[in-house]
DNA sequence: ACTTATTATGTAAGCGCTTGCATTTAACTA
DNA sequence: TAGTTAAATGCAAGCGCTTACATAATAAGT
C-alpha cells in the first residue's frame, strides 16, 4: 500500500491553475504549450515528483511502451548477455521491459506470455522456434507483434534474429571432420520442445552424411548441468568402440564433459576431444580452453530489440522482411586435437 | 498497432448478456458468480482469449501486481542466479517482474526507479545500500516499498536482505591469514559508489588489522573483467615485496588473475595463492579450482521476494523487522595453499 | 480598424476495469 | 401465505490520462 496517494494530473493542475490537459501536453508535447505556461509546470513536476499514473496512461493511449521478454532462465550466461543487450537498446530508446522465464517448459512459457501482454506488453521477443500450435494460434489469434531470437529459418512466418543452430551444428561437426576425426560422438541437450538443441544435432548428422568416412557412435542427451554432463560422457566412453571427438550441444555441456575426463584420467585433447557451443565465459577458463562455437549474442539482443521497436512503431507491413541471420564462428582453443 | 482491436469485458457482455460487472467478478472472485453463469462467462473468456486490460485494472485497483528490480547488469553470473530466484517466487504469486539495469551507475539507477514506477511497480528490489541522497529522497518521499539485497546492516532503514559483505570479507581475510599468510594484497572491484565491493575491502583490513603479524602490501582495483584483474594481478606481483596471497572482491577478478599467472608460469597455489569471492560457476571449472566465498545468491533472491510481497500484502508495520541476514560460506578449493 | 490566421488553453468524452449500492430473484421460516 | 433473509446480478461512478474540438487571446495582413 503505497502511503501517501499518489498525485495526480489534477493535484498539479489546481496548483498552478490550469486544466489538466495543458499539464498533459506539457510532458507530452513541450513545444504546444507557451514558454511562461511550460516553466512553471515544469517545476511544479519536478518539484513534487510527479510521475504519471501507467494505467490510466495505458488507458487512453491504448499503448503501454513496454516490451516483454521470455527465456527459457535468467539464470544461464547463454541468454544474459543477450537480454542484457536487448533491454539497453530498448530503454534508451524509453521502453520498460518486462522479463519472464519459462523454464523450457511450453506451458509456462505460454502462461508467461498470457502474464506480459496482459501487463500491457505491446510486443514480445521470445526464444527459439518451435511452440505448441496453442501458443501460436494465441499469437496469430491477438496478432501480437513479436521476434524470434537465437534461431534463425528462410520459413519463419515470424520475425527473427539470430543465427541458424542446423547450420551451425554441421559447420562444428564439419571442422571435427576435417581435423581428421571419424569416430564422433554427441552430448546433446534436451531436445523435446526445444528447437535449438535439435536442430543443432541434425546440423552434425547432416555433416556426418555428408562426410561417409566419419561416423557417428552415439548421442547422449543431458540436462544443463556438470553432473548430468559426466554421466553422460561416462557413457559415451562405454560404448564398444570409443569415440575420438564429442561434441557438446552447449559449453555447459562440454565443460561438464571436460571436468570428468579430469577426474577420470582422460587427456584432452591427445586422447579426447571436446568441443562446445555457445561460447560464454566458461569457455575461456577450463584446461584447456574450450574449443566452441560463438554465437553473437550481443548482436543478437541488439538487433532484436531493433527489429521489434521498429515493427512497433510502423506496424508489420507486409511485405517487410524482417527476418535477419547473423553468423556464428568457431573459435578453435585446446580442447580439438588434429589426428 | 495491435491489428484487431482487443476484446474488452464489454464485447463480453453483450455476448453473454450479463453486465460487465458481472464478468468483471466471475474472473476475480469466481464464488460470488452463480455456477451457471459462471460456466458461461469462462467458455466465453476461453474462447475469445480474453486477457484482461492491464491499464484499466491498474487505475481501477490502484494497484498493478508488478514488481521492479534493478540490478547492476543482467550480464553478471553474481545477479542472474537471484535474479531468477527472485522472479520464480514473485510469478508463482501472480506478480510480474520489471527488469532495469544501472551499469552501475547511480543516475541510471535512479532513472531506473522511475521509470519502473511509472510503469507501475508496485514495490522495487536494489541492490546494495549505498546510494545518492537524490535516490534515497524520492524513496522515502514517495514512500516505495521496496528491499535491498545482495548486503545486509542493522541499521538499515530498509527492509534489506542478504549478507554483510563486510564481515564477509574479513571471515575470507582471516582463514587465508589462518593457513599462515602473512603478506597479502587485494584485487577490489571499482569501489566508488559500490558498498559491496567497498566493503569486502574493509573487512579484509579488519582482518589484517586484527591480525598484527598479517601486512596488507597493496590494493589493485580492477573493471570486472579478466584482462583488468590480469593487469591488477601484475602489478601486485612488482611491488618490493611479493604477496603470498591475494583476496579478489570477485570470482572474475580472481580467475582474471589466475589466468594470468599460468601465463606467466607462477603455480597457484604452491607460489602464490589467489582467493575468490561470489562462488559462481566459473569457479568451479579453473584448475586449480577456485577457493571463494559462497553466496546464497538464490536464497537472496527467495527471501527477498518473499519480505517484499509481504509489505506489499501488509503494509510496512512500524515495529515489524524486516531484516534477514544470511551467511556465507568459504569454500575451500584449489587455490589457497597452507604455509 | 477589421477580418483572418495562428497560437494557447480549456472542455469534456472516453479508454476498460472494479466495486459500493440498489434491485431483483430465489429460498426459507413461521 | 406473507415475511424475512440470502444470493445473484445490474447500475453507475470513478480511477488518471489523452485528445478532438471549441474557445479565447494574440499576431498578422489589408
Amino acid at each position: 500500500m503505497r502511503g501517501t496517494s499518489r498525485t495526480s494530473l489534477e493535484d498539479i493542475a489546481k496548483i498552478i491553475g490550469v486544466s489538466t490537459a495543458t499539464i498533459s501536453r506539457c510532458i507530452n508535447s513541450p513545444h504546444k504549450v507557451a514558454e511562461p505556461t511550460r516553466k512553471r509546470i515544469q517545476k511544479a513536476v519536478e518539484d513534487l515528483g510527479y510521475m504519471p499514473h501507467f494505467g490510466g496512461r495505458a488507458l487512453a493511449r491504448n499503448r503501454t511502451n513496454t516490451i516483454g521478454a521470455i527465456i527459457p532462465t535468467m539464470d544461464n550466461a547463454m541468454f544474459a548477455g543477450g537480454l542484457q543487450a536487448f533491454q539497453d537498446v530498448l530503454s534508451s530508446s524509453g521502453v520498460t521491459l518486462l522479463v519472464g522465464s519459462s523454464n523450457y517448459d511450453p506451458n509456462q512459457e505460454f502462461e508467461q506470455i498470457r502474464a506480459l501482454l496482459s501487463q500491457g506488453a505491446d510486443g514480445l521477443m521470445l526464444i527459439g522456434e518451435e511452440r505448441p500450435a496453442k501458443t501460436r494460434k494465441f499469437l496469430d489469434q491477438h496478432s501480437i507483434p513479436h521476434v524470434l531470437a537465437w534461431c534463425y529459418s528462410d520459413a519463419s512466418a515470424s520475425a527473427v534474429v539470430g543465427f541458424d543452430n542446423r547450420k551451425s551444428g554441421r559447420a562444428i561437426a564439419e571442422h571435427v571432420i576435417n581435423q581428421g576425426h571419424t569416430k564422433l560422438a554427441v552430448i546433446a541437450g534436451i531436445r523435446h520442445g526445444n528447437d535449438r538443441a535439435e536442430n543443432r544435432v541434425k546440423g552434425i548428422e547432416d555433416a556426418i552424411e555428408a562426410n561417409p568416412s566419419s561416423i557417428l557412435l552415439g548421442i547422449a542427451e543431458a540436462k544443463y548441468s556438470f553432473e548430468s554432463a559426466a554421466t553422460a560422457l561416462e557413457y559415451l566412453l562405454n560404448s564398444p568402440m570409443r569415440p575420438t571427438a564429442i561434441i557438446c550441444g552447449s559449453d555447459v555441456l562440454a565443460v561438464g564433459a571436460l571436468l570428468r575426463t579430469h577426474s577420470l584420467g582422460i587427456k584432452v585433447p591427445d586422447e579426447l576431444s571436446i568441443t562446445g557451443f555457445d561460447d560464454i565465459t566458461l569457455a575461456q577458463v577450463t584446461s584447456p580452453r574450450l574449443t566452441t562455437v560463438r554465437i553473437p549474442q550481443k548482436e543478437m539482443g541488439r538487433q532484436a530489440a531493433n527489429v521489434l521497436l521498429n515493427i512497433l512503431a510502423e506496424g508489420q507491413k507486409p511485405g517487410q522482411l524482417n527476418r535477419i541471420e547473423l553468423e556464428t564462428t568457431i573459435i578453435d582453443r585446446g580442447t580439438l586435437a588434429r589426428l
